[in-house]
DNA sequence: AAGAATTTTGACCAGTTGGAAAAATGTTAG
DNA sequence: CTAACATTTTTCCAACTGGTCAAAATTCTT
């Protein structure tokens, strides 16, 4: 029989040509069938697994077609090239990365909201760790795919961020500090527990380092945050 | 010429056979030539900036020896597997890792002694950020290099350094809190400043983002430490 | 300067990797 | 049911990978 070339799936290619996204200008894009959508998805998952163990270049397409459960020509019909997985993964995981911050509300009071973004961020590394992983390999690669949306996105989010604790030092509601920096911390000390996850069980023991862990390190960021380590009068 | 089978050279094989060393039981390990320490450490020079950025599953002997100047199959004569060249680098690493921490003196009082512990850990992130990578990559594979010093040599030191900690607690010298994530805290955000350069660069932006961001970070992160973000009366 | 040892090179190899092509098999709208 | 399309499998390939080997070049040692 006749191939008859492709013509659905490599949505990507599709969505976006040349990297760059091609609004709906492209021939009919035609919608995704149900195979498409749940495969694309599989296949997803499985890169996010592998590729935020090894990094882009440590992770091959026959492992991720294997953690997926299929075949590497089935797997590149629908990607067609291993960039491709990878781009989406990580353009889709800085949206859901800022997110936490994005809901720093200047109109709340500084504890609460400090304390909130904290704990939404500790419940990310616990949850997604999977996530913090991929963003930390990209991170420790020097973000070659990704630089110039942390030079704007990011960038800017944080920019206005540091306005609102800005605002607040203003008001004498928090204290005087350096705003990037006081960030900085809050995403040092909770992506740890994602990406150092071996080292801190090993730490811990088993004794501490079960589930528990999460909640003891929420309680030891509150209140490291909020007074330090400076001994307070016994209330 | 006959080949005359190499028999110097190769000293990771002399010094440590089937990974573990062997003393001085191995047949007359024959002191190193002038070229033979040269080389290697150019060559692990090299390999510590290349496994720093991809790991060592994406990294090539090819891009190890290009970076070292030579060619493969003579760098393979000075290691002959990539592995070795790993090796070599992680327990190096591990050494160095811990020393900061080792220095954390139970005579002295908390708040000097944590203050240098950061200044020491900022210091090593600023001067050594490749092996802070190097680390870090580990890490996020899980530690299958390490995972036993790890867990043994790794988890003795903090459990000794976390008994400090709790006793400065108990003189009152220092707030009661968990010694364990107060040690996470510390790696953390020091760690953060070499793990994601790119990030704090381009957040900071080209004003910020320069050599003055290491003290910046320094003072913000004694603060931290000392008061947390409670506003205080102006002295 | 000669001989022995060490170091470097170039050619090569088997296994892996990203990916192409085509054929075979499923699915679905009419 | 069947044509048109979507999906999967099989086969294949060129480039890359970690590593070997013998010869050539260089560096000691005496």
């Amino acid at each position: 029989m006749v191939p008859t070339k492709v013509k659905n799936a490599d949505t990507s290619a599709l969505i976006e040509r040349d990297g760059k996204p091609l609004g709906k200008a492209g021939a009919k894009p035609r919608p995704l069938t149900r195979i498409q959508r749940e495969k694309q998805n599989v296949i997803l998952e499985a890169a996010l697994e592998v590729f935020a163990v090894h990094g882009f270049r440590g992770s091959t397409i026959d492992q991720i077609a294997e953690v997926a459960g299929m075949s590497k020509p089935n797997l590149l019909y629908y990607f067609p090239r291993k960039e491709e997985i990878h781009r989406r993964l990580i353009s889709e995981l800085l949206v859901t990365w800022l997110a936490p911050l994005r809901e720093m509300d200047a109109k709340g009071d500084p504890f609460p909201e400090i304390r909130s973004y904290i704990r939404r961020k500790l419940e990310m590394a616990r949850d997604y760790p999977r996530e913090s992983r991929l963003f930390a390999n990209e991170m420790l690669q020097g973000a070659p795919h990704i630089i110039e949306m942390i030079e704007i996105d990011l960038k800017n989010l944080v920019d206005e961020k540091a306005g609102i604790l800005l605002g607040w030092m203003d008001e004498g509601k928090l204290a005087r500090t350096d705003p990037y920096h006081l960030i900085f911390s809050i995403w040092a000390t909770t992506q740890h527990y994602a990406d150092f996850d071996v080292q801190v069980r090993a730490v811990l023991g088993p004794s501490r380092g079960g589930e528990g862990r999460f909640e003891d390190a929420a309680r030891y960021l509150e209140q490291l945050f909020l007074y330090g380590l400076t001994p307070r009068a016994k209330s």
